[in-house]
DNA sequence: ACTGACTGCCC
DNA sequence: ATTCTGC
DNA sequence: GCAGAATGGGCAGTCAGT
């Protein structure tokens, strides 16, 4: 098919943009969405078609570089506040309502003069107000973007707002400016997988946008895997049981499931140095902070390598590894070398996508472990491993080995279909988890009191409700202490029937028998009246709820806390308590046991 | 030098 | 991280 | 089933203020 060249064009002013943004965030069809980004993006230049892709998804330049404005909810009221020439209150009132900033905006009347600022000098000027910092740079910054925000009309005031927060809430993302720049090339979402592809292995969407631009679908064929550059990492589903796992794939492999965090490496050796990178989950880029786990994989015997694992801190005298909470100490910038030595890092590496030069994506998950083991064995350095793999046929063979990981006091096991290849950017069941906190079901529950409710943003904000904090019950003291808050596990109409009932609870003030720490009080508090039942995959020690706290111990809160249902039967008192609390605390550091 | 408020990023 | 929802 | 958008605990980093 014959694709006409755009016909040159005026460079393309941020006003444009804003307003195809407000086209779009008026569709709800995803198809006209992507018929309008395509529009968008055949009037764009490719360098343009580039900064669009950054700014719509709330970033400056690709996830791997790091785009840090450092300026958000709070910051943006001062900012907002001053352009409207209202007071910060006002502002802060009619974010609450709306549930977002940007609207904001466009609430009030609008006395600025568009100065028609392009594209690209808005881009410019939103990478000068990120660079701002140091002493005195929280006034610069309010300043800067008040300034910026004054030399544009509203709608684009909107979108700027709601591109240095991050969530732009227009209902796209990559996937669906993919589709996009398929449209663009060929008026049909045809070449989605192609491009997807080329996104999965080199995942810099500007990048990817800016080459289909100008080069068409023949440029971005051309993209595959480049060491240094991030791969999309691949997801796992989740199941409940052994047995769901077993009905849904079959014949399988396992293997153990650790509480780290992950990690994507890059190696390259050239003639006399090995250039080394680490990147996140989330595609930051992390080289710079691990120079033990730098030093043990210079040791690995090849040309040219993308290996992904699971890093964790552990106990140098039991081997044993440390909790996340631990663990994730390791990921900071400063005090390196002597955090270095307090919380040494081991490397379970489980997964090979690219080795001397070969993509490796397209092999099956049993030839990828073996290629892996192949050169992690050799290698001999006591921070790096493979994770064991052993092969399960029955929903029983593969609940032993689950139970037979817990008891060694990891997070569960993750169970691949071993004939599948490496998908990148996917969770799918090719992945399964199978985690801890399945075993025993209900006994995992807490039973907890609502204490009082948060409003909420986007959506969530006409609910009038975004979260609820929650609290069990201490005997000794009689009141009740803080664990957690739920902001998942309600459905829509779940959270206005919660709004609902938590009114005909209200209370002015804390009541005297609860104890919330600073920073957590609700916007609204609610009579300890109305139970729940709550499910976690752990308790951890809290340095912020009052759950078991103590002039000399830490209290406990939830980890990924969820509403599971209300529970009628119970009274506040006879929510869980917080000794049960500590016991199941200790309990499940001796999972073995039972 | 310390603390608290805020922000960004791990899970 | 978990969960819900529209398509 | 996908893509997107709500939300959690808790760590380090930055800056303002004392």
């Amino acid at each position: 098919m014959h694709i006409p060249p755009s016909p040159k064009r005026f460079t393309m002013h941020f006003s444009e943009v804003a307003h195809y943004f407000d086209l779009i965030e008026r569709e709800s069809s995803r198809v006209k969405m992507t018929q309008l980004l395509a529009e968008l993006f055949k009037k764009a230049s490719p360098h343009e078609a580039r900064i669009i892709a950054y700014l719509s998804l709330g970033t400056l330049r690709a996830t791997y570089e790091g785009t840090q404005f450092n300026f958000a909810s709070k910051g943006m009221v001062v900012a907002v506040a001053r352009v409207l020439d209202i007071s910060e209150a006002a502002v802060s009132t009619s974010a609450t309502q709306t549930g977002d900033l940007g609207a904001v905006i466009t609430l009030h009347p609008w006395t600025h003069t568009d100065s028609q600022a392009t594209l690209i000098e808005i881009h410019r000027a939103l990478v000068e107000f990120e660079q701002l910092s140091g002493s005195g740079s929280v006034e610069d910054k309010v300043r800067y973007f008040t300034t910026l925000l004054q030399s544009v009309d509203a709608l684009s005031a909107r979108y700027l707002v709601r591109i240095v927060l991050q969530k732009l809430r227009l209902g796209f993302s990559e996937m669906t400016l993919i589709d996009a720049l398929s449209w663009a090339l060929v008026g049909n979402k045809s070449l989605h997988d192609r491009i997807e592809y080329a996104f999965n292995v080199s995942a810099d969407i500007g990048f990817i946008a800016e080459l289909s631009c100008a080069g068409g679908i023949a440029a971005v064929d051309s993209i595959g895997i480049t060491v240094g550059i991030p791969i999309r990492p691949a997801a796992a589903e989740r199941l409940p049981s052994a047995a769901a796992i077993i009905e849904k794939i079959g014949s399988a492999i396992a293997e153990p499931k650790f509480d780290g965090f992950r990690l994507q490496v890059h190696v390259k050796k050239h003639d006399e140095k090995t250039e080394l990178r680490f990147f996140s989950r989330n595609l930051l880029d992390m080289s710079a902070m691990f120079p033990d786990l730098k030093a043990a994989l210079l040791d690995l015997p090849v040309q040219s390598a993308v290996v992904e694992g699971e890093a964790l801190a552990f106990d140098e005298q039991t081997g044993s590894f440390l909790p996340f909470q631990e663990t994730v100490k390791r990921r900071r910038k400063y005090d390196i070398q002597s955090t270095m030595e307090e919380l040494p890092l081991k490397l379970v590496l489980f997964d090979i996508l690219y080795l001397n030069g070969e993509s490796f994506l397209e092999k099956s998950q049993s030839e990828r472990h073996n290629a892996l083991a192949t050169i992690v064995n050799t290698t001999n350095n006591a921070l790096l491993s493979v994770a064991e793999e052993i092969r399960v046929e029955t929903a029983d063979a593969l609940q032993h080995y689950f139970l037979q990981n817990i008891t060694a006091g990891l997070e569960g096991v993750v169970v691949k279909r071993p004939d599948s290849s490496y998908q990148p950017g996917k969770r799918n069941f090719n992945w399964i988890k199978l985690k801890r906190s399945e075993r025993g079901k209900l006994d995992d529950t807490i039973d907890a009191v609502v204490l009082g409710y948060y409003y909420g943003k986007g959506k969530r904000a006409s609910f009038g409700i975004g979260a609820c904090l929650i609290g069990v019950y201490n005997k000794e003291e009689d009141r009740f202490e803080t664990i957690a808050k739920i902001g998942t596990g309600f459905s829509d109409d779940e959270w206005k029937e919660l709004r609902v009932k938590c009114d005909t609870q209200k209370v002015n003030d804390c009541p005297h028998n609860v104890m919330v720490t600073r920073g957590l009080e609700p916007d609204i508090w609610v009579a300890p009246e109305i139970m729940v039942v709550v499910r976690a995959d752990e308790i951890t020690r809290s340095p912020a709820h009052t759950a078991g706290k103590t002039a000399d111990r830490l209290g406990f809160a939830l980890r990924f806390p969820r509403f599971l249902e209300y529970r009628f039967d119970k009274s506040p008192t006879e929510a869980t308590s917080v000794d049960e609390v500590v016991s199941l605390f200790d309990q499940q550091k001796v999972v073995g046991e039972e």
